[in-house]
DNA sequence: TTCAGGCTCCCCATATCTGGTGAGGCCAGG
DNA sequence: CCTGGCCTCACCAGATATGGGGAGCCTGAA
């Protein structure tokens, strides 16, 4: 088992494409008989990037429907550190029943467990496993599996992390301490006379940074701005 | 072994305050016979909170010198993913070596394993195992026990966020979709106008579901308002 | 030394946001 | 049945943000 553990992450970290990581994924899926392996995510362009077993119905379901933003899993785990169970999550939403019942239908499975997984620059990814069955035997998977997959979960993102790195050659958009200073402040809810005196300098002073913190982050306005600096872990509120 | 991971790894769990997580430090230190263990993290508010085996003297000095800004391992930790041996870091400026002299003379060890762990709302913390021994020793250690410490290094996180939502209670308020799909069209660099057109309602319905978003979320602005909804994880850029 | 980049300050006119108040229809749960 | 929450629309006046211009100082890197 051990050894089968080893083994699955080798395969992850010498994986040469998205194409390697999907094919990883159905090998867990097997490994654990498991309804479903999926990992994914949204890197901080908010391009979406992922390797599953999930059926090309469900998934371009997903796409078309944007149910990003109403999934209960990414909701609930993005609000928490440590895997989570799907039972604990909130479904109490007549859209998140409505989504749910799609979901079992497109064949998703009953049960799952989600880790979600955190890296540089804000970057959030999610590896799921999912399965029919009932609550004891899930519950056992979990228990026997978890510090396993969150290892396993690990690798992926490492993976998926040298592809993006490679392939778009970060932006890196460094603010100066001013800027973040500034963008932290308007992030706390301050306008802008507040929070020149806060940073004792002039409003005039303040809004230079706040334009060229915009430039940089490529930014409509000022809430854009502020909402880029947030999700791209410049600055923290 | 297995059986003594599960164990620690319980009593990290059970900790009841910040002192248990010291203790816990200690236990690790002696099981697997290192010179250090650390864990710390940088809270949202930016204060600094801490457990570990360094000494006093050491500890005062890193905090007197506000080395938090200048040391190699937490500038490198905070722009990569995966576990990193303090030799990969980047120990090239001048600063860096005197840094490295001074903390091999406060006894903190030559080697070191760093383990960057990420939370929620860009929390960021650093799990550490360091000792005094030579290369090949030390990679030894390393490839045995990374794993093992990845799994503890979340074991610790998970406590300490306990410890920090303990405190400042966070009430989660719901919004409703309409208010989300604002939010999240708002924090997408549209300005009202074109956030109504994209939600095909008139601009001052907009209005009332982004005063009904900063009302709930106790936000003293729009921007303020998405920032919180962005940093509560209840919407996604 | 030069030069780039960060930090500080200023003006003006227009676009946009904010706060308060009011109203009707729809649907679910007590 | 009725209350509460959600969705939709409207007006007004004052506060605030935005976009573009110009300018001087200081520091560290080429």
């Amino acid at each position: 088992m051990q050894e089968k553990l080893e083994a699955l992450c080798q395969f992850v970290q010498n994986a040469a494409d998205v194409g390697d990581l999907q094919v990883a994924t159905e090998r867990l899926r097997d490994h654990y008989d498991v309804a479903h392996i999926i990992y994914h995510w949204v890197n901080s362009v908010g391009e979406r990037f992922g390797a599953g077993t999930y059926s090309q119905d469900w998934v371009d379901r997903y796409v078309e429907k944007d149910y990003l933003r109403m999934d209960p899993v990414i909701l609930g785990c993005l609000q928490r550190f440590n895997p989570v169970d799907w039972k604990e999550l909130d479904w109490s939403s007549r859209a998140a029943r409505s989504f749910l019942r799609e979901a079992v239908a497109f064949g998703v499975g009953n049960q799952g467990l989600s880790i979600p997984i955190r890296g540089p620059s804000g970057q959030f990814a999610l590896f799921t496993a999912s399965d029919n069955c009932d609550d004891y035997a899930w519950a056992t998977f979990v228990d026997e599996n978890m510090r396993d997959l969150m290892i396993i979960a690990h690798e992926f993102n490492k993976r998926a992390l040298d592809f993006e790195q490679g392939g778009d050659s970060a932006p890196a958009p460094a603010l100066s301490p001013r800027e973040l200073a500034a963008m932290t402040y308007l992030a706390k809810g301050l306008n802008r006379a507040q929070a020149a005196k806060e940073m004792e300098i002039s409003e005039h002073t303040l809004r230079v940074y706040i334009e060229a913190a915009r430039h940089k982050l490529g930014a409509l306005n000022t809430t854009h701005a502020v909402a880029r600096a947030l999700s791209r872990g410049l600055i923290v509120v």
